[in-house]
DNA sequence: TTTCATGTATGCGTTTTTGTATGAATTGGC
DNA sequence: GCCAATTCATACAAAAACGCATACATGAAA
């Protein structure tokens, strides 16, 4: 076992990453040193873990033996970190949140100046991303999700739920005969959140008789999205604390009971027991909180 | 995850070592290093791992956390070792054989000689030891042992049954009175091997009415106990092919069966696949094989 | 108590590693 | 078919890590 356990590290990013080059971004090292690191491996091992071939590496049989025992490698030193976090008690240093973009672009902002004040010594870090961000992975200490996290090593706590109704411009109501039913949204034009099916599902459920058809526009960005909205484009759905202050839409069919949209704040169950991270945690969870000064 | 995996494995070798100095032993570095590096590694994840107490040190809590993880980690790239070692095909390099001392000082030795003729590339390291040797975790290559293993991952091969018997110096033989039946032998002194009872076990089921206070003399080195042997101080187990070489011993109750010892060849699943492990493996069993013109 | 063995931390010179700059080679697009 | 954009490898200077020597502390033994 007498190779050097940062070159396995490199071999991992490279595998991972698919290129030297991206492997040396993700590791935050010049690619150079990874190219050295992965020939000194290959020659500690005395295999050729990749083959040369033009522009990029390939992976060799060889190779692919390792990178399931080099994943596992990996894996234990994710949850080193993890643990490690959790015993770091340090009032200061990083946090990173994830958040779907909507909320972290209109609902954050606020919690977040609050937990500036009481903790200078924190930096925040958003990730705002509608793909969920693997806790287990790092790939960010606490999420705000709209589902309730299934994995067992994550806490979450259900905050918040907010009320979502549809919306859109009036010049795109006007356009297409102002409707007064559900019926009457048959051929109107919604704007998708992701590849997911969830918004075609709530529709249905109160009575909208959408079909796959009924999205012609789609963004991964729920603020681009939000935009498409009130450019009447067409109809969206929106959190109605959000939808308020924004005085260029309006609601569509107020008739409608609308969607219950959850907010879960999650981390691992590690992290918990880090001050700094329950200090950030437990701030999130009493901005939301009915009885919370500061009003979403 | 931004931490030095190289420490991670300082950190390891620290805590499986117990001191600095050891570790730094263990894994060919130097003390300073050492100490720099677990230093290195608290400040990075932001807890004290160890408590510096005057003389050595003593884990925290938290570096207790990790050591599960850190464990992990360790094995992993074990098993990366053994996996990349299966696939270097080099003809040269190390090849570690371990063996019960008997059979490492009266057996390998000619069969040595054969495989140096054979690949001079090849450096052979011998770990002679009883305890069986775990290859799993890479502590030798080739293991030779008288029992079937039993994990899984590891291939085995039944190259040889020796017969035993039971020998003593002729000067011990007949200060005990020569003794013609086993029930002569129910206070004679045997030479024991280990901690466990197999000897035991082996002469009541031959008859000899042996107890646990017959081995007044023990060795965990099977040389040791033979050397015991022939210079009059009991009666010992040996081989008989090894004990034909020597003149100063004989056979007690040549009409009792003696035992059968199997020896198994053994190297894991994984290294099985590397010619250079391979040539060895197949050299010792070749050895051993009736056919064989390197007699026994 | 003194002495010795063991173990950790620090200063300094040297070796090793890393990053920047550059070149060679290849793929994809126009 | 050519140009632009990537990607990997090498040269050289800067930075980091390492080992040696040493100082200091502790516990066991004489």
């Amino acid at each position: 076992m007498h190779f050097d356990w940062n070159q396995i590290r490199a071999f991992l990013a490279t595998v991972e990453e698919g290129s030297l080059s991206a492997a040396a971004r993700a590791l935050g090292q010049s690619q150079p040193t990874l190219s050295r690191q992965i020939s000194a491996l290959e020659a500690d091992l005395g295999i050729a873990l990749f083959e040369r071939v033009g522009r990029g590496l390939e992976i060799t049989p060889s190779g692919l033996d390792l990178v399931e025992h080099v994943r596992a490698m990996g894996d234990a030193a994710t949850r080193i970190s993890l643990a490690a976090s959790g015993r770091n008690h340090a009032i200061a240093g990083k946090v990173r949140i994830t958040a779907s973009d909507a909320l972290a672009a209109h609902v954050l902002p606020p919690a977040l100046a609050h937990i500036r004040a009481k903790a200078p010594g924190i930096e925040l870090e958003i990730v705002a991303t509608n793909a969920l961000s693997d806790l287990r992975r790092r790939e960010a200490d606490i999420a705000l999700r709209h589902q309730r996290p299934t994995e067992p090593d994550l806490i979450a706590r259900l905050i918040h739920t907010s009320r979502a109704s549809l919306y859109a411009a009036p010049s795109y109501l006007a356009r297409i005969g102002t409707p007064v039913t559900a019926q009457d949204l048959a051929d109107a034009d919604f704007i998708g959140f992701d590849g997911s099916d969830r918004l075609l599902d709530g529709l249905t459920a109160i009575g909208i008789p959408a079909t796959q058809a009924s999205f012609p526009l789609k963004s991964e960005s729920g603020t681009v999205a939000w935009e498409m909205v009130r450019k009447g484009l067409g109809i969206g759905v929106m959190m109605d604390e959000v939808a308020a202050a924004c005085p260029d839409v309006m609601r569509v069919l107020p008739d409608l009971p609308g969607f219950e949209i959850p907010v879960w704040l999650t981390t691992h169950r590690e992290l918990h027991t880090s001050r700094r991270i329950r200090l950030v945690y437990d701030a999130l969870a009493a901005t939301f909180a009915p009885s919370s000064h500061i009003n979403l």
